[in-house]
DNA sequence: GCTTGCGGTATTTTT
DNA sequence: TACCGCAAGC
């Protein structure tokens, strides 16, 4: 009781009200720096203190590993020892688990593998060749994310709506993955949602054994995961949903805002819980946060309050390009560790952007550490080596033996593996199966390296059957001439031999933990970068998405530009523009102490001028909690006088409405409406891709691509009849429209 | 059949 | 600016 007593000490009113609850549904509506992981964590360890629960009957549900890692660290330093049986994990891991101990009833193969992001487009490649259609009407990419967002809403390829080119391309590549024996990360969750469905059997058992649910992130469920839920808990579940809609960023991955927002209509008898209190911002930052978010209109009308202090104003500084930029944030940098910062991060939208800092950075001997950058494992040499893994684990992975077989490469190439493949489609074999039989259509060449390659195979396999898995990469990386690849003393080898060496440390390191080859191949599948460790004096930089749950003393918040920040790309539209002010409200809230924003007058950013204007988001800052140090010094020579631009700041704002309520709908026109007038022939910034505009002759288009700056200005212009043209903006009469 | 070089195109975010 | 696909040489 003791225990119980200081664990609920250490809580406020509304929190000990979440952590207390009994059975039933419980949505706890966190704000940002409420304390949200504090409730989970002890909930968990509330219930099973307080004796109502076992360890094994709880299902703790989060979206990262790491995140996962983490609550099981802080409850079992709460109980004091270690949390046995029960699930600690991502959704994708729980649905893995699941389906590899029901491959049969999955309707999958005993062994199956799991297909990343590559080899599904390689698949669709292959089903656009094969269905003879062209990529132009759909590109590849574009038709990926489609049946990935099918699959998070549970839409089979029969029941997608009036579009048979979709449908058929659906229909075909499921078939090619499963003749390919795998999965792609999508079905994870689609074939456990299938499986609970047609087998009560499963489904009951495994209800009853996981009586008790938890899920962080509630906003970022997608309509799979909300239903694997459903079928686990039916209609009164033992279930603990936490989330915030406004740090809903995850829309295009299938999360559905909705999940959270009408979680009471889902659940009836659910009891709500808000946690009102921020604990981690001082106010000015809670401030311009919330003054940005009230902006939204898909959200509870609700406030946080600021238990943090009073503090700093936020830095606002419009620099003049990119360099610019990075320089003053690198200035900050260096005063916020001089002053001592606990954590220090730069966020920005895209990954791309993080080029500068680094520049900036290494120039100043800051340590830093890039999240999401170079990720191990997409590195083509792991990816390679793994490959090989892979075919060890499961002898059928046609997609890792395509792999394999041509790295290092053995003179077999896009012809010997037709003809297998068609050999492999007239046995009913999987490909490697079809290869190993050596089909008459082969040159006698490609035969001879197909026998060399299986010879490799049976070595390696006997290996795996008697060695550790770190002797087996290793000798798979010599044995292959995998490592052989890379042994001149070039930056770039030596980072690639590294790589492999790392390979084999986290084989080594993985068997440690008890798992053996599939094991580790499947913790690799849904590892993410983001399960990095962060070292603590490093400055982290890092996109929004990847800082989403991370705080730090100091933000830097970069890259605030019109387009960029709410990132604009054509088809964009108001829900996509309330997300980007849900991440632009994330960045804001990771600060504890200082939050810098910052824009820039023009920027690079694919080799291309892009822009001028600062985010309509800065003007959704409340101004008296804004300190503008956009200095005159800084000013590139043709800019604007720096009181005209505080004027743009502080003045921009005033014909907002007075009404905080989110129902002041105005605001999206508001930033419309607030750019300035028809851009000036000649200066560059005020063209942006996206832009629609008028030309006498050929009509109305919009901006593609704005090249070069100043009179030189050529912009790349789409005309809705007339097609690409490419005008220059100081002779053609366009008029934006 | 494989490697090299060129030109065109494209990038949001990630389990 | 970086990558990829495609075409021509070996």
């Amino acid at each position: 009781m003791d225990r119980i007593g200081s664990l609920l000490s250490r809580l406020d009113e509304d929190q000990r009200r979440a952590v207390t609850h009994g059975e039933g549904p419980l949505l706890v509506v966190a704000g940002a720096g409420s304390g949200k992981t504090r409730v989970l964590t002890y909930r968990i360890a509330w219930l099973l203190a307080a004796g109502r629960v076992r360890s094994h009957q709880i299902m703790a549900v989060t979206f990262t590993n790491k995140a996962a890692h983490e609550m099981r660290e802080r409850v079992e330093a709460l109980l004091g020892q270690p949390l046995c049986g029960g699930f600690v994990g991502t959704f994708h891991r729980f649905a893995l688990q699941l389906l590899r101990r029901h491959p049969r009833e999955a309707g999958l193969p005993e062994r199956f593998s799991i297909a990343d992001e590559d080899e599904q487009r390689k698949l669709l490649e292959s089903v656009y060749k094969r269905l003879s259609l062209s990529t132009e009407r759909l590109p590849v990419r574009q038709a990926r994310s489609r049946i990935s967002a099918a699959k998070n809403a549970l839409q089979a390829p029969g029941a997608w709506p009036g579009i048979p080119l979709l449908a058929d391309l659906y229909a075909a590549y499921e078939e090619a993955l499963r003749a390919a024996g795998a999965v792609d990360f999508d079905d994870m969750l689609l074939l456990s949602v299938r499986l609970l469905e047609q087998h009560e059997d499963i489904r009951k058992a495994l209800a009853s054994r996981f009586s008790w649910m938890l899920v962080d992130e509630y906003q970022d469920t997608n309509a799979a995961q909300a239903q694997l839920l459903w079928l686990l808990g039916g209609r009164h579940p033992n279930l603990t949903a936490v989330g915030d809609e406004d740090q809903s960023i995850y829309r295009w991955r299938g999360a559905d805002v909705a999940n959270i927002l009408d979680f009471r209509h889902t659940y009836p008898d659910a009891s709500e819980v808000i946690l009102g209190r921020n604990y981690r911002s001082v106010e000015p930052i809670l401030a311009a946060a919330a003054g940005g978010i009230g902006c939204n209109r898909r959200r509870r009308a609700k406030h946080l309050t600021s238990h943090a202090g009073p503090g700093d104003l936020v830095i606002v500084f419009q620099a003049a390009d990119e360099i610019d930029e990075a320089r003053f944030v690198a200035e900050g940098i260096e005063q916020a560790r001089r002053d001592g910062a606990a954590g220090i991060a730069v966020l920005y939208r895209t990954n791309a952007q993080s080029r500068p800092f680094e520049a900036e950075l290494v120039r100043r001997a800051v340590p830093y550490r890039v999240v999401g950058g170079a990720r191990f494992w997409e590195r083509a040499e792991v990816k390679d080596a793994l490959a090989y893994l892979r075919l060890l684990a499961n002898p059928h992975d046609a997609l890792a033996f395509r792999r394999a077989v041509g790295v290092p490469s053995r003179g077999i190439g896009a012809v010997a593996l037709e003809h297998v493949e068609e050999a492999a489609l007239a046995s009913g074999l999987s490909l490697p199966a079809a290869a190993r039989t050596l089909p008459p259509t082969l040159t006698s060449r490609a035969r001879l390296s197909f026998q060399g390659f299986f010879a490799l195979l049976d070595e390696l396999v006997l290996i795996a059957t008697q060695a550790t898995p770190e002797k087996v990469v290793r000798e798979l990386l010599e044995r292959s001439g995998l490592a052989a690849q890379y042994v001149s003393s070039d930056e770039e080898d030596r980072v690639r031999r590294d790589n492999q060496d790392q390979l084999v440390a986290a084989a080594a390191e993985a068997a440690e933990r008890g798992l053996d080859l599939s094991g580790f191949l499947d913790e690799v599948a849904l590892l993410t970068d983001a399960d990095a460790r962060v070292s603590p004096d490093a400055v982290q930089l890092s996109t929004l998405h990847a800082a989403k749950g991370l705080e730090f003393d100091t933000v830097f918040l970069v890259g605030m530009d019109d387009g960029l920040l709410p990132l604009r790309r054509e088809g964009s539209d108001a829900d996509d523009e309330e997300e980007e002010r849900r991440l632009a409200y994330v960045g804001m809230t990771r600060a504890r102490r200082r939050l810098h924003l910052t824009c820039a007058r023009q920027r690079r950013v694919n080799g291309q001028l892009l822009g001028g204007r600062p985010s309509p988001f800065l003007f959704e800052v409340p101004p008296e909690a804004l300190d503008d140090r956009s200095s005159p010094l800084r000013r590139s020579p043709d800019a604007e006088p720096a009181s005209s631009r505080r004027r743009a700041y502080r003045g921009r704002s005033e014909p907002r409405s007075p009404l905080p309520s989110p129902l002041s709908s105005g605001r999206e026109g508001d930033s419309r409406s607030s750019q300035p007038g028809p851009p000036r022939p000649g200066s560059a910034s005020a063209w942006r891709p996206g832009l629609k505009v008028r030309h006498p002759t050929f009509g109305t288009g919009v901006v593609l691509q704005v090249q070069g700056g100043g009179a030189q200005t050529r912009l790349v212009v789409y005309f809705d009849r007339f097609g690409r043209k490419t005008l220059i903006p100081a002779l053609a009469n366009l008029q934006p429209v």
